[in-house]
DNA sequence: GTCTATACACCGATAGAC
DNA sequence: GTCTATCGGTGTATAGAC
């Protein structure tokens, strides 16, 4: 096996691919990528997919590992802003990134080799922004053993996550309220110093 | 068109294809849906599926139906509870049904059909249980003007759909740190009256 | 009520021309 | 580097036999 002719890892139509692989997944849901409708989308014939990429799930998983590099770069760029936490809860809620975060997952669900690596990024970017705000927050909690940096952090990616994708789809039930609740929660994790003189 | 010969509503088969629809979902994701692996999961030539249902949108439409139906007893049963909110809780983040439940919201996200039946289920849903919490939830909130019966709601919704899901998924990574938080949280909007005498 | 047979579109993937 | 040509497999859907 691979013994076909395969083109450079750096070519611009590669990520031309890769481009179209996540606009194809944004517009139509993932069980639209197809080498057909990705090449199309790139304004190409669908066989080039296969000279960049050895099968259809390398093009997927090479999309994904791009988009998850982006994910952290991102979040490690909140992680510096003057209200780490404020801007942590930012990123997560972003309807446009949260749809197709949400995407993958749903692709996870049956895909070996995409459930492997989202399960493995999981882990590794909580672990990482935990111990960034563990550095950050106050003692401003209610009960310091209940909220955990770790409890905090997984909590805002899933409500954010879950938040931005649901705006995305057009169903808005109830966001305002939950809003004001992570508002006065976030609030009172990480006070706002300059109201506080 | 429609001049196709149809079985009728209630025939066991019926039941058993939408049955096999959800065990498909579960197993591989709703892409892997199709009327040849419904079939086969229900034992029976793929051709059926056309006797009983007119298209695949219809048998995936019905299947929904019936799921919404079953989910919204289930929470009315929950909300009869001793403890409404726990209960409610507890429903909201069991593993088997959040993975399906979350399987249809990203399949909403390119069928129509689906996204328009989810969005008016989901605000359906939401307002019949704030309204149910509203008149059980006590004034131990923090701020009645944030923790108003909409935003618990729907906070607790999503957030135990989403961490069933991941369990379903086999990501794990702070969500014990997650229930502590939520635990403590419900324990505040809604005391033990046993414990407290 | 369930099947066989058939139609046609699209899927991933390969070989080889230009 | 991108294309044409071709393969076997699977998708939805229909007509008609049993």
């Amino acid at each position: 096996m691979a013994k076909r002719r395969m083109g450079p890892e750096n070519a611009a139509t590669r990520s031309a691919l890769m481009d179209a692989v996540e606009a194809v997944m944004r517009e139509q849901g993932y069980a639209a990528v197809s080498a057909r409708s990705v090449a199309a989308r790139a304004g190409l014939k669908y066989q080039i997919v296969f000279y960049y990429f050895a099968t259809m799930d390398d093009l997927l998983l090479s999309t994904y590992r791009r988009r998850t590099q982006t994910v952290l770069e991102r979040t490690e760029q909140a992680l510096n802003a003057e209200r780490p936490l404020h801007a942590f809860w930012q990123a997560s809620s972003e309807p446009f990134d949260a749809a197709l975060s949400l995407e993958y997952i749903a692709l996870s669900n049956h895909n070996q080799l995409i459930r492997a690596e989202t399960i493995a990024f999981g882990e590794r970017i909580r672990r990482i922004v935990a111990e960034k705000l563990s550095a950050q927050l106050g003692k401003a909690s209610p009960d310091p053993k209940v909220f955990t940096p770790l409890g905090i952090t997984v909590a805002i990616t899933l409500m954010g996550g879950i938040l931005g994708f649901e705006s995305a789809m057009g169903l808005f039930g109830g966001h305002r309220e939950v809003e004001a609740i992570v508002d006065w929660c976030l609030s009172q994790l990480e006070p706002d110093a300059a109201a506080q003189g």
